[in-house]
DNA sequence: CGGGTTTTTGAACGCACTCAAGTGAAGTGG
DNA sequence: CCACTTCACTTGAGTGCGTTCAAAAACCCG
């Protein structure tokens, strides 16, 4: 195989810190202070030793560019966007920590997204290369990396079936999408941060801005949610997810 | 691992006649007749040997049922659809020879969607165990399965952009899909037939089923289209093709 | 031919959009 | 430190697209 397209800046092991989300993380027994502990390790024993920090508004991959590495996320928050058909960036995705990204770039070898940091965070690069050799030696990880995989499809089903639903519904799921991902993650389901702004949870879920805004301001009418500027409480999810599963009449 | 989950009518192989299609399969030369030539053949060289014959409206799998194996379309038109929050089937995807179905069950190791036959259809089915030892012996299958999941996600991420653009805009650009998937196949782009109602084509696009058929009709009417019950010519795909690009105002 | 399904066509309604104005908080420079 | 700018968000009013409801027509299959 070869690895002489992987950027230098790659190849140079950095010590990586043990983090509470890399239990989540797919490589994670891959990954060489995860398994620091086993002295000889496997063969990819620093299979992500790589890390970058991005800064807020910076961008850690463009739509493409070759796929040279997969990420996953350490830290932070991150979106991605891919071009509607008349070149408007369209939000397919919003990332947190343990979400592994740049699948999407396997099948043409080059990335169908750009992915851009929402706040300071920091990504595990896993060249793309190492990872294919590693798969081969590992069925566990293959079987992971399979899951993940399927997981993502799956995930996109389920938003193409809410694509079509009334807003409030559209918006409430994605409330509670967000408040399952924290509470897999160990943080409090009930209360978190919206990492984006109302522009990107509106395109994201193709709902006008104003239109989010409104839906916000009735759900906290309503006593649902408490809200101040990002910072979110969720007071009574049941109603919000008894939106969901109300018979239409 | 474990091959007594397999239904024994699954681990009866049956010859496999070559088909049109094959070269497009996942499995092709992974499959017995296919890589008869080769003698020997490999550790897997009946891979894709079970063959499930469906009439029109058959089921070929239900949700929650266990994966047990994945298949790849022989022949005929298949519909996939998942239950919304309310229970009502959503169609997620239409499927055609060479196309690769149960990639959504291998990540909660059941099925997520129930898929039937529009018309009479036929299978291969390629038992998952088996299947899992075939990528571990090939690195070229396993870039393929790779690419053909990596696939899939790019598709639905596209379907989830366009899930928000104007009626003529979706419909348009499904009738284009159709055409593109089918000279992929080696088939005519611009004379196929609709094998599914206008209802699920609504169904599936977000559409109401009335707005099918009057956007079908004002596409008609236009010259775009002819269009006899289901006999699809596409008179003027570059005038669908401009709906989609042209600029909004 | 007759019963049921699929498709077409018409009319009116309602949801979410666009347009528009205003508020508020954060950041910038004098 | 305070005007000024900028950006994010909120709120209001009116409109249009795709919906639902309704009925008729066309088609399929026994």
């Amino acid at each position: 195989m070869n690895h002489m397209s992987i950027p230098r800046v790659l190849r140079t092991p950095v010590p990586v810190p043990q983090s509470a989300h890399c239990p989540r993380c797919i490589v994670r027994d891959a990954c060489a202070p995860a398994g620091a502990d086993a002295s000889g390790a496997g063969a990819f024993d620093v299979l992500a030793g790589y890390r970058r920090r991005l800064e807020r508004d910076e961008t850690l991959l463009r739509r493409a560019q070759p796929l040279v590495a997969l990420y996953v996320v350490r830290l932070g928050h991150l979106k991605a966007t891919r071009p509607d058909r008349h070149g408007q960036p369209h939000v397919t995705a919003f990332h947190m920590a343990g979400d592994l990204i740049g699948l999407d770039a396997i099948c043409a070898g080059h990335h169908a997204c750009t992915v851009v940091a929402l706040e300071d965070s920091e990504v595990c690069a896993i060249p793309y290369p190492e990872f294919q050799d590693a798969l081969r030696a590992s069925s566990q990880l293959m079987q992971r990396f399979h899951c993940a995989m399927s997981h993502e499809i799956v995930r996109e089903q389920a938003a193409l079936i809410q694509a079509n639903t009334p807003a409030a519904e559209r918006l409430a799921g994605f409330l509670l999408s967000l408040s399952a991902r924290y509470a897999e993650r160990g943080l409090s389901p009930n209360r978190f941060r919206l990492h984006m702004s109302r522009a990107d949870i509106g395109n994201h879920l193709g709902l006008a801005l104003e239109s989010v805004s409104r839906l916000l301001t009735r759900f906290r009418d309503l006593g649902w949610i408490e809200l101040d500027k990002r910072e979110l409480v969720l007071r009574d999810p049941d109603k919000l997810e008894a939106l969901l599963t109300a018979v239409p009449a």
